[in-house]
RNA sequence: GGAUGUUUAGCUCAGUUGGGAGAGCAUCGCCUUUACACGGCGGAGGUCAUAGGUUCAAGCCCUGUAACAUCCACCA
């Protein structure tokens, strides 16, 4: 199909998705090449796909892309994840906008939901995935509950179990009371919300004193008081160490005790100790041996030890004790303030540190197998940009056990059973023959627990398959930071820990995308952007493009619809340049290679743009290389719009229209700086590079199958370099000079050229381009007419601009290039520049004063002349 | 309290080994010249937050300061 002369993005989008994908482009396997291998951060079943998965994929898709255009066998794993909380908190919420409950329907039937929930989801994820154009190998897909992934997720815990280094433990966890589930320290999120603090009166026992006021937030753990305690040093409460006061809540007595964790500037110094319900509390109660009453349920219930507030709600109980308190006469005085409250992730509940029996993971020796190995030089994790390793470490050097119990349903069910006879615990892979004499723990493992495994479960581990010896470790991983000690961090230390090896070597971290204000997309605020419609109303390639080279690696960016429409812009610049070219060239001329071409047909422009073009390959692929695809995207822009198209399009025009020995030098150079262009925006925009491939008069199936452009150095002339840019430059400055002078861009003027180099071969593009009506090569300077004096030459036209004019004209123009001159002439003079500057730049700085001093010369003469 | 990032044109942002400041949008003037008006040509607009330091040379390296942002840890 040829291109049409208006670029539209849906027909040029088209079928080619599934083309490639039924041809098996996206498949890996081609042992006889050099592997590359990434995995996709498996997509949650809870939702569709937003930008921030976008932004993702596009990383990810440009790097496969590029590789496999550079040669490598690329395997990109795709996969979705059950998201355990996260699917079972939306799949509660239908079934009770359906007025019934997980518990009512019971833990088969609520699996049912649940998977029905994730094959609709997953159906979307894959439309928005072909509709992202990500080569992902679809033959290889995986789902964090799939036969393997169970087997692998078995196989961590078991062995863990049996190290040691998963244990089942009685500590105070958080408590989501909405999800009924334990969490994970990372799974609150901090927020600053309206707080109470109540100040209470504490009344002694026996002994005639005035009462001791005790401030807290949280008034209904009361009931699970079991002292007070009071700094050791504070002169205020040193009588009463080991006297009792009242609890205010249910008037029992607690002792006083003292220990330093007290600080004695906050509040007044004196802090109720509630062991199973405050981390701190706990860790002095088991100092001092003291009980640990649970006074709340897990869904945020008091407990039957808050006498009758028992079955109540924690807030209702708070509310109606303050109020009892009150009135008992014991309430001092309230005030109110900002705190910081844990809510939990995903139900945005207030949690509560509730004392129960979980399972947790030994951090400490997994995460120093971390650090340990990102000591050493030999396999660790780059990290791109670099910073980001911090974040990695400062989390591994300090984290807490790992809770991985849940409460919930939907997930691993944890691979241990307790007998229903003895206190026997099984913790076994498979099933205990004997079934009926055992019972499963009733919980399911976090979501993090089997995602932790996800680059090298994906591949076949713990089986030693074909896959896993081939593409493991990773080559790359691509995420967002604000994921890195969720994901990242725990398959780094499972990976060194079950697989003896990082599981990757990159990670390319990525920013989130904002708003146009700058805001976080958030669901309450309703500012999300559907990538969907962007897509619809641009098209993936610009939103490709935008989402890549906005923002420098690691750096939020926000959304810009200007942008997105910017790229598409650039787009359809390339598209109508090949328009052009493939207008031009006979559909009988067929080189493309560097060898079909003989280089005594290219002409002096053709030699400038084919080493202009070998350059900034050379660039770009560096660039493109180490994951920076924003300096490589700018680099080819700025060539495509000013070498490309402005100029060198332009110039092709005067060969093409005259019959002369250099149109087929400039057929060749039109065609390969197309192609070599094409092939460098393609990892970013491969819809329509496809379509302009594929009108090129040799090319392949698709796209897909071509290689990256390489740096051909016989097609490299830097003797073109000098005279072409005085081309260039003699060019501007004519059209600047109409402009100056008012004239119409196309008004013809005699135009005399004294050039230091031999111009004719230059001189018809010049003609051309500045509507000359006669262009006369001189020796000497033309007398009586306007002068610019240019690097390399000297341009004398004929108008009728009088000699005042010209002379300010030329003043300011010598006053230009003596400030220059200056500069570089106090540089020369600098003996520490000449003997401390590369001699490079020593010599660059040379020619510069030469070049200045010519021209200021030539100017200075003009000036006397007049 | 600890850590990180940002501060460059009116706005949003690039600027990688330190060697004459760039883009998009906005703005002003000119042009329908047969690839593109989703365009072309030309222009205006920046003591690169601030104070020091290193260097022949600093937007870039080092130190301090300020403002903003984010993350971690947080006192009942």
């Amino acid at each position: 199909m040829a291109l049409e002369k208006k670029y539209d993005f849906r027909q040029t989008e088209a079928g080619k998705y599934e083309k490639w994908k039924a041809k098996g482009y996206f498949r890996a396997g081609d042992t006889s090449k050099q592997r590359f291998s990434m995995v996709i951060p498996p997509a949650n079943v809870t939702g569709k796909l937003h930008i921030g998965h976008s932004i993702d994929n596009t990383i990810q898709d440009i790097t496969c892309r590029y590789k496999k255009a550079k040669g490598f066998d690329v395997l990109y794993l795709p996969g979705v994840d059950h998201a355990g909380i996260a699917t079972q908190a939306k799949v509660d919420a239908k079934l009770n906008s359906e007025g019934t409950n997980r518990f009512e329907i019971g833990r088969e039937a609520f699996l049912k939901e649940c998977y029905a929930w994730k094959d609709s989801y997953s159906h979307i994820i894959h439309e928005q995935w072909a509709k992202m154009g990500i080569m992902v190998d679809y033959s290889r897909e995986r789902f964090t509950l799939d036969e393997g992934c169970i087997k692998a997720v078995n196989k961590v815990f078991v062995d863990l179990y049996n190290e040691g280094l998963i244990y089942r433990g009685e500590r105070i966890v958080n408590y989501d009371p909405v999800m009924k589930t334990a969490l994970s320290n990372i799974e609150i999120i901090y927020k600053e919300d309206e707080g109470e603090f109540f100040y209470f009166l504490y009344r002694f026992v026996d002994i005639d004193h005035e009462p001791l006021i005790i401030a807290t937030t949280r008034p209904e753990t009361m009931f699970g008081d079991v002292c007070v305690v009071v700094n050791p040093k504070d002169k205020r409460y040193k009588d009463v160490i080991g006297k009792k006061v009242i609890n205010p809540a249910n008037g029992e007595e607690l002792p006083i005790i003292a220990d330093d964790y007290v600080d004695i500037s906050f509040g007044t110094g004196a802090m109720k100790c509630t062991p199973a319900h405050d981390p701190n509390d706990f860790i002095i109660g088991k100092k001092y041996g003291l009980e640990h009453p649970v006074i709340m349920n897990t869904d945020g219930t008091m407990t039957e030890k808050c006498g009758k507030y028992a079955g109540m709600d924690r807030m209702e109980c708070r509310k109606l004790l303050v109020k009892q308190i009150e009135e008992d006469g014991n309430l001092e005085k309230i005030e109110h303030f900002k705190h910081q409250v844990g809510h939990s992730e995903r139900s945005d509940a207030v949690v509560e540190p509730i004392l129960s029996k979980q399972w947790f993971i030994k951090m400490k020796p997994l995460a120093d197998r971390v650090l340990e190995n990102q000591a050493s030089a030999k396999d660790k994790v780059n990290f791109f940009p670099k910073r980001f390793e911090k974040v990695l470490k400062q989390w591994m050097s300090n984290c807490d056990d790992w809770c991985i119990s849940r409460q919930l349903w939907w997930g691993h069910r944890i691979p241990v059973y307790y007998s229903k006879t003895t206190n026997d615990i099984l913790v076994s892979a498979q099933k205990p023959t004997d079934m009926e004499n055992w019972v499963q723990d009733e919980d399911v493992l976090d979501t993090w627990f089997s995602s932790a495994l996800w680059p090298f479960e994906t591949l076949g581990w713990p089986d030693e398959t074909e896959d896993f010896k081939r593409y493991y470790p990773l080559d790359c991983m691509v995420t967002g930071y604000d994921i890195i000690f969720f994901w990242v961090a725990r398959m780094v230390f499972q990976g060194l820990h079950f697989t003896d090896k990082a599981p990757f070597k990159d990670v390319i971290i990525h920013g989130i995308v904002r708003d146009s204000q700058g805001r976080k997309m958030s669901k309450s605020l309703g500012n999300g952007v559907d990538p969907i419609d962007v897509i619809n109303e641009y098209g993936v390639d610009s939103l490709r493009y935008f989402l890549a080279t906005t923002a420098s690696p690691g750096q939020d960016m926000r959304f810009s619809e200007e942008k997105v429409k910017a790229a598409n812009n650039y787009l359809n610049k390339i598209r109508n340049s090949a328009r052009f070219i493939l207008m031009n060239i006979p559909e009988d001329y067929k080189n493309l290679e560097a060898k079909d071409v003989d280089k005594k047909k290219l002409s002096l422009v053709d030699k400038y743009i084919l080493t202009k073009l070998e350059n900034v390959i050379k660039r770009i692929t560096k660039a493109m290389d180490s994951y920076e695809y924003g300096i490589a995207s700018n680099l080819l822009y700025n060539f495509v719009y000013d070498d490309y198209c402005s100029f060198y399009l332009e110039m092709s025009k005067v060969t093409l229209k005259d019959e002369n020995s250099y149109k087929e030098g400039t057929y060749f150079t039109l065609l390969y700086t197309l192609k070599a262009v094409l092939m460098m925006i393609y990892p970013f925009s491969p819809f329509i590079s496809e379509e302009i491939y594929l009108n090129l008069p040799v090319h392949k199936d698709s796209i897909m199958l071509e290689s990256y452009p390489e740096l051909d150095k016989s097609l490299v002339f830097k003797s073109s370099i000098k005279k072409v840019e005085a081309l260039k430059a003699a060019i501007e400055a004519i059209r600047q000079y109409k402009v100056n002078n008012s004239l119409a861009p196309n008004e013809a003027l005699d135009i005399s050229l004294k050039a230091n180099f031999d111009f004719k071969p230059l001189s018809k593009y010049l003609s051309r381009y500045s509507f000359a009506k006669s262009l006369t090569l001189v020796k000497e300077d033309k007398e009586g007419t306007s002068s610019i004096v240019l690097p390399e030459l000297t341009l004398f036209i004929e108008d009728s601009v009088n000699k005042d004019e010209l002379k300010a004209k030329l003043t300011k123009d010598l006053e230009k290039i003596e400030s220059e001159l200056k500069r570089s002439e106090s540089m020369l003079s600098n003996e520490r520049f000449l003997s401390k500057a590369p001699k490079q730049k020593v010599d660059l700085e040379k020619e510069k004063f030469e070049m200045y001093k010519a021209q200021f010369e030539e100017i200075k003469k003009k000036l006397e002349n007049l």
